[in-house]
DNA sequence: ATTGAACATTTCAACGTTGAGAAGACTAGC
DNA sequence: GCTAGTCTTCTCAACGTTGAAATGTTCAAT
C-alpha cells in the first residue's frame, strides 16, 4: 500500500509504513537512511564475528591488531583510543588482554615517558596479515548482489554522510 | 596518491590508503562500504545520543516507545525483543525501568499467561508523540547535505544489502 | 630549581548486557 | 487427566564499558 513499485520490502520499510499509518502528519523518510545505518551496522557486525570466531578472535581485537597492522608502526594507546572510539579505561583493558595472549607488546616511550608503544608481536604479525585476508573475503562476499558500480555509489554516499559528521582524515598522518 | 580526483577524504579513505600502501597484494575496497558503515553508525548514535538527552531519554528508551507506538497497540516481551535486537535478559530490565519511569505497563496476558503485554501509559504515548518529531527533524538536518535524490539512492542501495543480510519485513506483520 | 597546568595512562566503582538456567504456562499425544 | 516437550519471561553471575579520579610525566613560566 505504502512502498514503491515491485521493490521488495525490507525491516525498515514495514517500520515505515507503520510510522505512515499512525503519525500521517510526520514524514518519515529520514528514518528510511539512518534505521538502515544502524540495523545494517548490527546485521554486519554479526557477520563478521562469526568470521573472526573461526580465529579465536573478537572484533575489537581484529580491530586494534588491524590498527597496528595497516599504520606500519607501533602506536601509542591515545592513538588506539582514537581509532577504536572507546574510552581510555577500555583501551587498557583490551591492551592487557592482547598482552596476555602474546600478540601486542606494551612498552614505555622512552622519548615521553607518559605515552606507551603498542607494538604487535611476531605472533600477532602473522595472526593479523592472515586473517585481514579472510575478512576482506567476507566482506566482498556480503556485497556480492550489489554491482561493482553499486558498491562505489554506495561508499561514496556514505563518504558526504561522514563528512557531514565531521569525520575527516587525520590532519596528522601516521603514514608519510 | 591514492585517493580518487577531487573528493575530499574521509577517516575511511585514509584507512584504505594504508591498508594499501602496507599490503598492496590486498584490494581493501570492501572496506570502504563496510567500515563506513560502522562509522557512520557511531557517529549518528552520538548525534542521536545528544538529542535525546534533552528530553531525559537513552536511545533504547526511545526505542521501545517508538516500537509500542508505530505498532498501534500493546506488544509481548518477545516482540520488543525481537525489535531491539536484544537478549531477553536485558529487555526485561529495560521494561522495569521503563515501567518505574510511569512511560509503560507491563500486564500479564489473560489469554496465554506466558507472555506479559507492554503498553505505552499516557505520559509515555504524549512523550513519544513529541520526541518523534524532534528525532525526525534532527535526521533531517544530519542528510541535509545530501539531496533528495541522493537520500533516496544511499536508502535504495542499504535496502538491497540488508535484504542480502536476510533482513526482510516480518512475515506475521503487527498492523494490518 | 620550583610551581602549576596540561597531558597520557591506569585504576576502580557503578552500571548494563550476555548467556545459561529456572520457573511457570501451554499443548499434543497417550 | 498425565506426561513430555515447547514456549515465554525472569533471575543471576560473569564480564566489559563508562566516567571520573588518581598517578606519574612533561613543559613553560618564573
Amino acid at each position: 500500500m505504502f512502498a514503491e513499485g515491485e521493490t521488495v520490502q525490507d525491516n525498515v520499510d514495514w517500520r515505515l509504513d507503520q510510522w505512515r499509518k499512525e503519525r500521517p502528519d510526520i514524514d518519515p523518510s529520514p528514518m528510511g537512511v539512518v534505521a538502515r545505518i544502524q540495523r545494517a551496522c548490527r546485521l554486519l557486525e554479526r557477520e563478521l564475528r562469526d568470521n573472526f570466531a573461526a580465529y579465536d578472535l573478537q572484533i575489537w581485537e581484529f580491530d586494534i591488531l588491524g590498527t597496528l597492522r595497516r599504520s606500519g608502526s607501533a602506536l601509542t594507546a591515545g592513538q588506539l583510543v582514537e581509532s577504536a572510539m572507546v574510552t581510555s579505561g577500555a583501551i587498557t583493558n583490551r591492551i592487557d588482554r592482547l598482552v596476555a595472549k602474546g600478540l601486542v607488546t606494551r612498552e614505555v616511550d622512552p622519548g615521553n615517558r607518559r605515552s606507551v608503544q603498542i607494538a604487535l608481536t611476531p605472533t600477532g604479525l602473522e595472526l593479523i596479515d592472515r586473517v585481514v585476508v579472510a575478512h576482506v573475503d567476507l566482506e566482498a562476499k556480503i556485497l556480492d548482489r550489489l554491482s561493482p558500480g553499486d558498491r562505489e555509489g554506495l561508499a561514496g554516499l556514505l563518504r558526504t554522510l561522514l563528512l557531514s559528521l565531521g569525520d575527516e582524515a587525520p590532519v596528522n598522518p601516521l603514514n608519510s
